[in-house]
DNA sequence: ACATTTTTTAACCAGTTGGTTAAATATTTT
DNA sequence: AAAATATTTAACCAACTGGTTAAAAAATGT
């Protein structure tokens, strides 16, 4: 190993974080690999050394994104806490995972409508959350008389857009809203409770 | 004139018809002049011909694209009807519009990050919709007593983000829901119904 | 028939990009 | 000290991209 013991700072992981960063932010067609070696610190040769081509960074690039996403929507849909704790919690999480992660669903949304097959094929996991176990027991609770009937994938649909789409279209909220950085910032920490009480009230049995 | 007389068949229309189609998929940095030319059937000089830059050519098309949606936000957010009956209308139009045209949000949300200056300076009109006559509006509801009290921004935003979402996140709800093409579009189309349903039932008061 | 405009052809240019190579140098391992 | 590995340098390539040019050809207008 040429660097410190650390696997942190190793070079192999330098250029996968300066990838990450590029990569999250232009997308394949707009990332250069030669941006990515300078925000590595590093020489192009050198990313080829590790990483053979743009494509397979871009994959493994990919790979860790999409993964890191899986696992929370995977513990909201196949656990089975009651569900207004299970909506409390999914809300909170990725709520704060996006606003963290700004970049993630606008990378998502449009790497996947750009190369859909690559990303279909190599991107994504075989093993995707199935939303059965959630969808079931919405029904249940509406059998129960204890929500609203409402057509269980829609909510889960409301819900996700509800918690993703202020953050992916921060710029336009902020222009159309007349909001400066703090007040946008603060507009987008509100959501948390926000969209939680704007889904449980609309859930409320008449 | 070259062609027929129908200004929609010129050859100048069909040029930027082709660049509409192209940058909508594929953004500014994915778009090649070369597969606008031939899409349009006709050669690239011809496209300096008439467009003189890439530049250009996208400032206009971006232009227009934007175009399109303002009026719609507009006409809901500065005109005085009743609020459900407001809503109703928004939701309507907009649902309609984004099924229409699903592309629209993709590309304003992912160009406007990649290229915010470019996006704010030369791309967006100067003058947008307000939001203050709708926000005052749901407030004056809240104050009636008609309404769930409710952040009138958030309300606005969650409104919106209720419709375009689901057509932005299309290949992703598709798979994690299991739908096949047909399921996607009859579920897409039912969304208009099921937001508005969603949204006066979030706004019912105690 | 003549002049004007539109369109094609095709070669060309300069800049960028992903990627390679080979040699030199530094660093780590043994 | 020697061997193995990591990194730099720098030149280089082929492919692609946006854009230009000039001349010929086709279509249109008068």
């Amino acid at each position: 190993m040429a660097e410190a013991n650390n696997p942190n700072d190793s070079t192999e992981q330098k250029i996968f974080d300066a990838a990450h960063e590029v990569f999250m932010q232009k997308g394949m067609d707009g990332a250069k690999m030669q941006e990515i070696a300078d925000r590595a610190g590093i020489n192009k040769a050198l990313l080829h050394y590790y990483y053979r081509s743009k494509e397979k960074l871009y994959e493994m690039v990919a790979r860790a994104i999409i993964g890191r996403a899986v696992p929370i929507i995977r513990e909201f849909l196949e656990t089975d806490y009651p569900l207004e704790e299970k909506i409390k919690r999914f809300i909170s999480f990725y709520v704060e995972l996006i606003a963290r992660n700004p970049f993630i669903p606008i990378f998502v949304i449009s790497e996947m409508n750009k190369h859909p097959d690559r990303f279909i094929d190599t991107i994504l996991p075989k093993e995707l959350p199935k939303p059965d176990i959630f969808l079931r027991q919405v029904e249940a609770e509406i059998a129960a008389g204890r929500i609203r009937p409402v057509k269980p994938q829609h909510l889960l649909v409301n819900m996700v857009s509800l918690c993703i789409f202020p953050f992916v279209a921060k710029p336009m909220v902020r222009i159309v809203l007349g909001m400066n950085a703090q007040e946008i910032k603060s507009f987008l920490d509100e959501r948390k409770e926000e969209v939680l009480q704007f889904v449980m009230a609309s859930l409320r049995p008449n």
